[in-house]
Formats: structure tokens, sequence, C-alpha cells
DNA sequence: TTGAAAGCGCTACCAT
DNA sequence: ATGGTAGCGCTTTCAA
């Protein structure tokens, strides 16, 4: 039977509020009464119940805030299916969340989006923003001011954020391009690669792209990096440097997707006509609908995903936990898996 | 703000007491008065409050008891990771986890450690066993006398379990196999393959290899499966099965694993000498630390999991709200993703 | 600086 | 059959 704040009053012959005054670091408790409550505490062991917590606190619920630069990205369904879910199941501990949705990486929008939660008086964040200076000096204040932040999907480097919950970029460009390799083993023909990225200036694509070749390097199987081109995570313009790209070296036997644009992409290789029948591999990242139809055509062979649902349900239960555990076990960064997703099993 | 108890009580101008009986169903309402009470629940959405529900129960917490077929078998190991995961997060909450675990697939033996679980007060279950008539009926009986059942990694067919955690055996083999199709599709010689796998008796087991064979048909890869043999998940036994089978068909190109016995197997298979140099495939299941070893030496192509961690985790979280929430919401079985392991991504 | 008491939502118990 | 009340562990407020 665990022991209660009542328990440790008794033992340290003070009242309970004195013993909160002192688990909560209140203050206005004589040093020698709080040395002595601490002494009682760590002798039995004690730590505040969840449940009770939540119960007076009722009026003011956790409420945490959530930025996502979802709006027009598929890939970030799952991630608030699995937000959503944290929420339901919480919701009658206490938990309230509201989370605020944009489109594009539109610095000053994403500042200002993550003000108005601020402003809403939410009590901790889970933010998914661009890793720049501005930003991060931005978090930082938010994090100075006594909000905790729990970064999701891509980290804020040189931040204080409690921790980070999302992929290893560098590690699924690994798995890529040994996967890769290991289909191609019997290969007669060299790998001919095109890799169509999202842009130059994101260092997860840009890790996704190093990983890749790295693996192939190691494998030390024949290839060829014939371009990589930008698409800007957009289906239009994917479309367009990927057709331009294949007509350039119509060689190519391999197309490396390292972000969006997936759709416009297949869609030039098969208007390129380029050896159709399966001699083109096709390998990408994440799997939103649209990727899975893909998959399901045979258009992708492989495509390689972070656990969506996953990083959005554990950022929700990991900075619920750390706020009623009184921010006491701090929050270790948590590498969601890197699942090789085929036809067979999405 | 959600509504309470004591709200539902002065709209329907009667006590809490009543309205408690007739959510909980204690029966001693009036049934007029109880459809009053029914019509502004309906009205208000009232659902109880999961806290103040913890807070009460608090001196008999929600007991859930778990048994396990484990020792002796790495595999577990995440598993209870998972289940010790959820119980630290919801102990506070009023949840306690009484795991039992036993050695071997004796059928009087499971049924009676189940059976201690329900003695020592256990107020649902969570369990792995065999999946034959008298296990079922035992486990039926044990769901009528009121203690719900959840299924987790086998599954028990023809019970009324709650629902059942794990993985689709089936689905796992097609995956494997596709994925070892993949990996021979320039392939010179026909694919030679030898399976060894537990027991014919377990249907996790048969299902991994049809959905295999399903997967290489539909594939069109050319295939000849050489041998089965069984090993009943005893690394000695698959040691000499294997070095038997190996020597008998020379030609062997890809060794198939479909349960237990992985490093007895890879053993043999390096003993037999039969074209080292990464020319016999061998694909596993699951992933052990002692697989995780073979697959860095690069013994073991890939191995095919199925989220252990997630098993344990899932069926306590999923049992606990369950009960909260006054076994209203049904639960709906869970199947666990078919992750595919290769050296980069473990 | 400290204590006493109220109250969060719920259930259990006792009285009617 | 129904109502009233106490109490679960905690925080908050008011009084001392």
């Amino acid at each position: 039977m665990p022991v209660t704040i009542r328990q440790v009053a008794r033992a340290a012959g003070v009242s309970r509020g004195t013993v909160d005054r002192v688990v909560n670091n209140r203050g206005k408790v004589r040093p020698e009464v709080a040395e002595r409550i601490r002494e009682v505490i760590n002798e039995t062991g004690y730590t505040p119940n969840k449940a009770g917590k939540v119960l007076v606190t009722r009026k003011r619920p956790v409420k945490i805030g959530c930025f996502l630069p979802s709006l027009g990205n598929a890939f970030w369904d799952e991630v608030i299916m699995g937000l959503r879910a944290a929420e339901d199941e919480l919701a009658d501990f206490g938990l309230s969340l509201e989370i605020r949705e944009i489109h594009g990486y539109v610095i000053g929008e994403h500042i200002e989006a993550i003000q108005s939660l601020v402003d809403e008086n939410c009590s901790s964040l889970i933010v998914s923003t661009v890793d720049v200076p501005d930003v991060c000096e931005y978090i930082n204040s938010v994090i100075s001011s006594g909000i905790p932040v729990v970064t999701i999907n891509t980290d804020l480097t040189g931040t204080n954020r409690l921790c980070y919950i999302g992929s290893n970029y560098l590690t699924g460009g690994t798995v890529a391009g040994r996967l890769l390799s290991m289909l191609s083993i019997y290969s007669e023909f060299p790998l001919t690669i095109l890799t169509v990225t999202g842009s130059t200036m994101i260092k997860g694509h840009n890790d996704r792209i190093a990983g890749f070749l790295t693996s192939l390097n190691e494998s030390g199987v024949e290839y060829r990096m014939v371009s990589v081109c930008e698409c800007l995570d957009d289906e239009e313009r994917a479309y367009d440097v990927t057709l331009d790209a294949l007509r350039e070296h119509p060689d190519t036997n391999c197309v490396y997707i390292s972000a969006a644009g997936v759709t416009g992409v297949c869609r030039a290789i098969a208007d390129s006509g380029l050896r159709r029948g399966g001699r083109i591999k096709v390998i990408s990242f994440d799997n939103p609908e649209t990727t899975r139809a893909l998959i399901q055509k045979g258009e992708i062979d492989f495509t390689i995903c972070q656990e969506p649902y996953r990083q959005g349900y554990q950022s929700v239960v990991s900075l619920f936990n750390y706020f009623l555990e009184n921010k006491k076990r701090p929050l270790s960064d948590c590498f969601t898996e890197i699942v090789i997703k085929i036809k067979e099993n999405q």
C-alpha cells in the first residue's frame, strides 16, 4: 500500500499543507521543518498520487498545445490520430489538447502560431517546426518562461527542449541503401540512381541521402548517382524535375525519393516510358494513403517509415506523465523505429 | 466542462447514489426513476470520471493477472518490458500487475498457473497459452465467472476473450516470402529452401509457412522446398535436424526458420561448410538478443518481427481502460505490425 | 510560517 | 428503493 501525504505529515509532525508546500517547492516553510519532511519522504519513498492530483486540478486541466506544419501533407494524418488517441485516453485525467496546424514553412507564421498556443495558456508544447536560429531562439525564450517543450518528428538543435520524439533520418537512409543493395546483389547492371529530394536546406532530407550513400558504399554494390533534384515537397515540381532528369539520364534504373512529392515522381516515371516492367526500382519514405496505393500497384518497391502514430501518442503521454510526476523524471529522447513497408505489410 | 454525477443527480431530481446505481447496474432502482436518469445521461452525455473512480477504489486496486509461457524464451523479454512500462504508468491510477511465467507447453501446468491468478483475485487476465480445446474450455469457464480475458501473442479460437493483441502469423509469412522473392529476382539458380519449424502442431508456425509459400507462388519466383523439419523450439534439436537436412540436400541455398531454434540452425549452417560467403540466405522470425547478434554478423539476412513491447504495453492499457470505462466500449482486436529488421534498423 | 478545512468526482455504507 | 454522508489523495484557501 503506497504511502500518502497524510502519512508523511503525521510522521513529520506537521500538516498536509506543509508537506504539500515542500513537495511542490512553494516556499514558506522553515528550513529545518522542510528538512525533516524531506527526510520522511526519502525514508518512506513517498510520491504524490497522480489520481489525487488530477482530481483537484480539474478546473485548470493540463492543456498541451501542439503545433504542426501539417496542412496539405497527408503524412501527418497518423501523427494526429496518435495525438487524439492519447487525448481520448487521458481526458478524464485532466488532459486537454489544442492542435494548431499550418501550411508551409514560413518562419514568421510558425512562430506566430506557436505564440498563440502560449497565449492560450498551454502549460506545455509539442512542436514540429523548422530548425533555424530564429525559431530556436524563440523556443528557448518560451522554455525560459516555464513552458516545457517536446519536439516531435523534427528536432530543434541547440534548444533546451525536454526531449525529441521522432525518427533518426540518417538511419532511415542507411536502411534504404542497405535494402536496395540487398535487392540488387545479383543484378547485372550497375545501379544508376536518380535522387529526388525535398530541399537541400532541410537536414532530415540531407541525412536520408547521406545515410543512403554510406550504406551503398559499405555494401560494395556498384552504383552511380546521376542527379539529385529538389522538388520542394511539391507534386507538380516533383513531376517536372523527375521527367527532365529521366530524359537526360535514360539509363536510370533506380529512383530514390527522400521526401514528399512521391506521387509526382511516380507519374513522371510512368510518363517517361523508360524500362517499364519493374526495371526501375523506386524507394520512398513514409506511408500516406497515396504512397500506399503506389506500393499496392507495384510502382514503389518499398518505403521506409517512422511510426507516425506513435510519435503523436507518445509525445502526449510522456508530457502528461512528466507533469503529473512533478517534472521530476526527466524525459529521454525517443527514436521511433525504422519500419520497412512493402506491399504485404502495409 | 464535463458533466458530473452530481449534475445528473440534480437534473433528474435524485441523489448521486441512485445515479450511481443506474450507471453501474447495481439494481434496486424503480424502473421509471432509472428511465428518467438514463434520459438525463443521454441528454448530457455524462460519463463517469476515471480519476474519481480510481481514487475511491484505491483499497481494491484493479489487479490484472498475466500468464506467459516465457521462461527460457528470450522473445518474451520485450513483452514483459511493455507490461511493466504500462504498470509503472498506471500504478498511481490503481493498477497492479501479477505476472506468472512458466516453461514449456504442458497443458495442465498452464491451466494450473492461470487458475492461481484467478485464486489471487485478479479481476481480469492477459494470457498467452496453447490453443487446444481443454484450455479454451477452461478459459471460457473463467470468463463466465466474470473475469474478462485478453489473449496476447497467440489467440484462443472459439473463446469469448475480449480481444486478441498480437501478430497475424499468416501475414508475417507472406512478408517473409515476398521479401525473399524480391531479393532473389536476379538470382540465377532456383531457390532451394529448407524450412525449420517449431512444431507442426502450432498454428502460428504453420501459418508462417503457409503465408511464405503463398507469397513465393504469387511472385512467380522459381523455388523448391526440399524439406520441412521440426525442432520443437529446441536449439540442440534445431542444430541436428538442420545439419542432417543440409547434408541430404547440399544444394540448399535458403533456410527459412519459422520459430525458435535460430541459434542452433545458424550453427548447423556454419558447420555444414556449405557455400559460405553469403550464398545461403537465412530468414528468421522475431528479434531476441541472440538473433540480433546473428544479424549483425551477417549470418541472418533478415528477421520478421511483431512488436513484442507493444503487445505487452497495449494489453495492459486497453484492459485497464476497459475497466475504468465500466466495460462499456468493447475492445477490438489489435494486430501488431509486421516489422522487417535487417542489420541497419535493429 | 503553519494548520485546519473545504472540495474535486466517485463509490460504499448506513439509515430511512 | 432512495438519500445522506464519509472518505479516497491532493491542492487551495483562509485563518491564525
